[in-house]
DNA sequence: GTCTATATAACGATAGAC
DNA sequence: GTCTATCGTTATATAGAC
């Protein structure tokens, strides 16, 4: 068995990751001192920088790994092969995960505006990546003459656009399920593409 | 005529609030430094002190302004005198004086967690005060029989939540048109109390 | 790997000359 | 009313002891 220390240590990094998710959420990156990160994980300031070369990076690692967590997660299940029903697949999976993880969509939403011009363009390389799942789903479609749709690339901003919103209108405890929101965007999108 | 000195003076407290809203909502309050707001304006940081105490003094201010410009436009209006239309001219009002208004109905809405307790207790009350003209509406329609609302209180709160999420949905340039957006929810407003 | 101590810069806010 | 200069504080980030 190896050292504790060491297998305390394999834990803070993302200890630290959760903390400042939480804090960024509830305050704002700007808002947030690496002091009040390190004392809420229970360590000195400069203990952070042996898991963080800055604070930036906090932040933008949140990001990057929450979109390419998504992007791996749509390629680890087993997908249907009918672009009509894969396209119902998507955006089941789409509310889902994204209803999964409030805190997270909120400061993809409101820090990119704290991210370097360079990190900024890292997140940009993931979400086109993204869409292209969705706008490969459309042309796939549209080949099969399943789909009619003229701008596969618009359309598909387009939806994740429509998409992004359910995080505003959805409520846990209110009187929509999940499940019936999600039925109803399968019908607006589908309708949409077809 | 008075001094130009002076007469720039009476434009420049304005010019600050000005440019600190458009600030702020770019980057956020806690990104934002005197600083940037003086360069802006076109001054150096000392100046700023002979309008505003702190800076604390300069986000509230937008905020209660914010809040207390809407109850003074509510009551500058001639407004109709049956329950049932007043209702449907709140439903109008408040949705075209928030979607004129985008960047403060964005800082009223992310800010409040930069507020000083003091602060947000000002602000809290303004809201509490325009939700009783709200609330005023539903109960004197209940007294005369044209609503039915056990809780006029707590129908006020859903309401005026469920037509602060217009702004999310609501795109300028978007397919659907203020003006459908006011009568699609003057008539879920309508339908929900009567 | 964590600590204490510190370098360096930027922040909000103030004082006094003009 | 605006400027320059500066105070005191706090921030990020680093260096070196343990």
């Amino acid at each position: 068995m190896a050292r504790t220390s060491g297998s305390y240590a394999k834990l803070t990094k993302p200890k630290i990751s959760e903390i400042a998710l939480q804090l960024f959420a509830e305050r704002g990156y700007a808002a947030v001192s690496m002091r009040q990160i390190a004392s809420k994980v229970g360590l000195q300031v400069g203990a952070l920088y042996n898991y963080f070369p800055d604070k930036q990076t906090i932040l933008s690692e949140l990001l990057i790994n929450h979109m390419e967590s998504l992007i791996e997660a749509w390629y680890a299940q087993k997908l249907p092969e009918r672009p009509d029903k894969l396209l119902e697949f998507f955006v089941d999976f789409h509310i889902q995960y994204h209803l999964n993880r409030p805190e997270e969509v909120f400061i993809a939403y409101m820090e990119l505006r704290n991210l370097t011009p360079y990190n900024f363009r890292k997140i940009e390389k993931l979400r086109n990546k993204y869409e292209l799942i969705l706008s490969g789903i459309l042309s796939e479609g549209v080949r099969k003459n399943i789909f009619s749709c003229d701008e596969t690339k618009i359309a598909s901003l387009a939806i994740i656009g429509m998409l992004k919103e359910v995080h505003t209108w959805y409520k846990i405890d209110g009187r929509i399920g999940s499940s019936e929101i999600k039925s109803i965007y399968q019908k607006i999108v589908l309708k949409a593409v077809t």
